[in-house]
DNA sequence: GTCCCGCTTG
DNA sequence: CAAGCTGGAC
């Protein structure tokens, strides 16, 4: 946290307003921390919902465990998780995350004994796991600090007005890692709250007349759309 | 930049 | 009907 104090305030403002505006979020979505693993590759663009069903249907048929996903034929494993898109190639992934786990014969406390950086480096040498996934993993699994950022906490925070002087994902997350305290409860809550009010108010098409940020936001992207002056040609 | 891809919402 | 969804590999 080496940051201006000025942006430093405003990061922890607009968690505040979010926290008071939703609560807390209680994230993540998960039973088990492989649950919470599959739920990180199968819900690559895809809206959550599609990847509770593909959840369910691993579920249901008693396949959701490392183990019983590595026995699994390829083509049985894309069926079920059909509903989340995508799924010949997330079938693929989850495999290549399944065989990964084997390497440590399924067993989390080991892979817990890894500092951060090393653990990530593992985690993004998996075939289908790249930056986001790898960070949501690091964090909602394995409790570690670190700040996941998506495509909602970019969007919120262009139109906010806040962004990193580098934008890729390592500027972004910089940006946030630099200006908060490395607390994983803060770095959990403020992903969950970003997510919540990117899906339900922050949209592509923002519902600014319900957003408890509203105040703080110019709302510069959209604003900025094309205007034309002189009318249609 | 393109491809992977079904489901929900507007 | 189209747009969008907590990306990543190539």
């Amino acid at each position: 946290m080496t940051g201006k104090p000025e942006l430093r305030r405003e990061l922890i403002g607009i968690h505040n307003k979010l926290l008071a505006c939703y609560g807390v979020q209680h994230w993540w979505p998960g039973e088990t921390p492989f649950e919470i693993m599959v739920g990180a590759i199968l819900t690559q663009s895809a809206a959550w919902g599609n990847v509770e069903k593909a959840i369910t249907n691993l579920k249901s048929a008693g396949k959701l465990s490392p183990s019983a996903i590595r026995d699994m034929p390829m083509v049985d494993l894309a069926k079920m998780v059909y509903p989340s898109g995508y799924y010949n190639a997330k079938a693929r992934k989850l495999k290549a995350l399944a065989e990964w786990l084997g390497k440590y014969k399924d067993d989390l406390s080991r892979l817990d004994r890894s500092p951060t950086v090393d653990l990530r480096q593992e985690l993004l040498e998996i075939y289908g796991v790249g930056p986001e996934t790898s960070d949501a993993i690091l964090l909602y699994v394995f409790k570690r600090p670190v700040f996941v950022i998506d495509a909602y906490t970019r969007r919120l925070f262009r139109r906010l007005g806040v962004e990193p002087p580098v934008d890729n994902y390592d500027g972004w997350q910089a940006l946030f890692m630099d200006n908060l305290p490395h607390e994983f409860e803060l770095f959990a809550e403020y992903h969950a709250l970003i997510v919540k009010h990117g899906k339900d108010i922050c949209r592509k098409s923002p519902q600014c007349t319900e957003c408890c940020l509203s105040n703080e936001c110019s709302g510069k992207p959209s604003a900025t759309k094309p205007v034309h002056l002189g009318g249609p040609t």
